[in-house]
DNA sequence: AGTTTTGATGAAGACTTTATGAAGATTCTT
DNA sequence: AAGAATCTTCATAAAGTCTTCATCAAAACT
């Protein structure tokens, strides 16, 4: 699943985008200031940027600078202000991929973030891969057979299948299991990479599947 | 140089986009139906469309359809009305990457055209690196095999390959590597680099990527 | 040439991160 | 409420990484 960092102190704004784009099937952050989606953003894996350009303390324009100084995440600025230099600032000078102006139309942003989604990350047909995902069992199919998993086995390897050959972040995969909050020790995620590596094995002994990313994370490879 | 294809009924309109884009060094061909503009993309290169939704035909969106069946060149829609539904019906389901309402500020079509080529031909330069980066995997690519890297060692070469023919200064090297200050002895640094040039040379023995500048630091030669 | 400075090299050991197995805590089922 | 399954934590082992150090080689300077 996508994972949308919204950058907007708005809350009844930033409320109404993330209800259309979860309800899309995206993963969303909301963070009302440019310096703690910053934060977030650098030791999670984020796909996509909705920044607000008028927040108060201009941290937004920070943030798209450091952003763009090491990669080219795709981000999508909304302006309050119809004013062209804003925009001709915000998309040129700062590499923005794209902008919509308030008020927003949620579909509207939806739209944009499938857009900029689709260019950055076309489709990797995965033909021959020995994973697949039987979503409406809630299993993950492994070399023609069905695992058996526990919930967060599930969710963990089933987020590794659809992203393969990708690293993501324990923090991340953390994220993945809880639906809230969870103060978690982030060494559990370990834990149960252990155990679906076992599964694995059972099947195949001779591969491994799933790689260590030392101070990072994980990654299924295909 | 970079071939925008315009297609626009209105010939002032498509003048005055022509005029600020080859301005700004791209190469503009402009036609005023989708018909001949696809006749053209078909046997030229094309590196990004402008296209005005408004034909008095609807070969626009044929054209943005016939486009998509073969390739994902950056598609920017011109469009008169503000009517939601022909913005989202051509963003989302013919896969245009960005659009822009009329009345059209020039210097905004350059700025989107610009951002559209940035995200769809990134980083090309000259082609013929060596290096390149997979930031997905946290992997540097080198003569197409991926290179096994301790975090360090990733640190330092992406930012070398990111930056290359420039000297980087060891105590600039070494913040790349920390997040926090840390008291080490700046020879470590070599340490890294040996490290590095080690697994260079088992890759290709032949060149010397890294280059010594004796008192500051190091570079990588393209 | 000889001296000094700077970098390269290989190896040792300190340090950090991950794997592992098992125990305790929590949640779910019946 | 008991029992089973699952999740989390913990301690320890194992693996991997970083830094330092001693020594050698190369370059710059006198």
């Amino acid at each position: 699943m996508e994972t949308i960092l919204i950058v907007e102190d708005d809350k009844t704004i930033a409320e109404s985008i993330c209800f259309i784009l979860e309800k899309d099937s995206f993963n969303c952050k909301w963070f009302d200031n440019g310096k703690d989606a910053l934060e977030f953003h650098k030791d999670n894996e984020v796909d996509l940027i909705l920044l607000d350009v008028g927040l108060p303390d201009m941290s937004g324009f920070d943030l798209l600078r450091k952003v763009r100084e090491k990669s080219n995440l795709p981000v999508i600025i909304i302006s309050a202000r119809d004013d062209e230099s804003d925009q001709v600032l915000g998309l040129e000078g700062l590499g923005a991929n794209a902008y919509v102006t308030k008020p927003l139309s949620p579909r509207l942003v939806v739209a944009h973030v499938r857009a900029q989604l689709r260019i950055v990350k076309p489709e990797v047909k995965s033909g021959d891969s020995k994973f697949s995902i039987n979503h409406a069992m809630q299993r993950v199919v492994f070399l023609d057979q069905d695992l058996t998993l526990t919930p967060a086995e599930y969710k963990i390897l089933s987020h590794l299948v659809k992203n393969p050959n990708r690293v993501h972040s324990r923090e991340y995969l953390m994220s993945i299991i809880w639906d809230r909050p969870h103060g978690s020790d982030i060494k559990t995620i370990n834990t149960h990479i252990k155990s679906i590596r076992k599964r694995l094995h059972e099947l195949d002994e001779t591969n491994e599947y799933i790689e260590t990313h030392r101070g990072i994370g994980y990654s299924l490879i295909e």
